[in-house]
DNA sequence: GCAGTAATTAATCAAGTGTATAATTTCAAA
DNA sequence: TTTGAAATTATACACTTGATTAATTACTGC
């Protein structure tokens, strides 16, 4: 019985490595397989360590769901780009509903942490920030858009259009993630898009970019 | 140290009692939480029975599934009503976004069913079956609304106008039960409906009922 | 009433979990 | 080069889990 190789890494590395780990072992087994031995073994390490780096397994898997969610939604937001408000939320849109966002990995992932929220304060304080910017975003977003073409854009008003919109994104981003359905021979971002449209009233033709 | 009393339940009874426990534990600690003696304490039960009744824990929790979505299904359609499609439609909308479909407790179980269904086959086909039942319903609703006021219903668009309004309705429920946001002051039930006919072209006055 | 069968409990088992600690290795300073 | 401290591994521990089995109880047909 051979000992391990002993392999020392930068605190930040490793601590990505567990991470990135952590979530390849969600992914593929469930929360439930994401066991430390599980983890420790795909970032070559031994199980001790994650008690050094993050002292619960605990704040292991919380520090993954923040890196997860808060990478989630900067890749949606880098679609934005930076032209006129109607381009880049046409640019969010269409990153919300194409891969690597709407993809089935994503929300295998997605889905486990979700279903620890509701139990888990700390998970759900997590859970809330990353939200809460994704919201933020989309409400900046519709309020710059109708602005843009002068028209009413009080406050309630704007803020009733992003709750239809990111209700509208995240339904479509689980469906297409899911991928029961058949998307194959169905254009979803035109669909999205077309949908947006729609319910903020502009003229779809120009939505398109 | 007395033994416990011995009870006699007929079978059916006690398969609900089981899946009821089985779904409060859930709700209440998570898929983690529910444990088969966990499950078995909240029906008044020893854990041997579990393995009687249901072969595995695995199985009692897809058939805790199961019912779970079927009944959530059931609550839903039974909004519907028996008039004209878009009053049931409008029934089926409002259904979804108020309780007792649109629920925090209802949210967690099904979140922490979600994240199971990529890990395991037999989640994945429970899943599948009931997700299916619901698409389809609002496809066919869609369908007789369009037709009653003589709109292009071809199969095509009421499958596209299927797959937003689907999308719309789960995006509002998870944000109306998560209950992360503050809807107090907001109508959900208007807000849905007034959405639903945008979408569809319909005009929102004649769909509030 | 009574035996026999089925149902339920209680106790036990092996496996796996997160955590703690001792043993070993690397690195850096002197 | 040597020595001491920090990092990493390996082992062990206490506990929980799902499952199994033997003991006990209730029911049923005669």
């Amino acid at each position: 019985m051979t000992r391990r190789t002993f392999h020392r890494e930068p605190e930040a590395v490793r601590q990505n490595d567990l991470i990135a780990a952590t979530l390849d072992s969600v992914a593929e087994l469930g929360l439930a397989g994401a066991t430390v031995r599980e983890v420790a073994n795909r970032a070559g390490v031994t199980p001790g360590l994650i008690r050094r780096d993050f002292d619960n397994k605990e704040r292991l898997v919380a520090a993954a769901y923040r890196t997860f969610i808060a990478d989630l939604i900067e890749t949606a937001a880098a679609g934005c780009g930076d032209g006129p408000a109607h381009t880049q939320l046409a640019g969010l849109i269409r990153a919300s509903v194409t891969a690597p966002v709407a993809d089935g990995r994503t929300l295998s992932i997605w889905a486990a942490f979700i279903g620890t929220v509701n139990s888990d304060p700390v998970m759900a304080e997590a859970h809330r920030e990353g939200y809460q910017a994704f919201r933020d975003l989309i409400e900046h977003l519709v309020g710059e858009c109708l602005r843009e073409r002068g028209a009413d854009a009080s406050q309630l008003l704007v803020r009733r259009h992003a709750i239809v919109l990111n209700a509208l994104l995240d339904g479509l981003w689980i469906e297409i993630s899911m991928g029961g359905d058949d998307f194959s021979h169905v254009d979803v971002v035109r669909i999205a898009l077309d949908s947006t449209a729609t319910l903020l009233g502009i003229d779809p033709a120009e939505f398109r970019e």
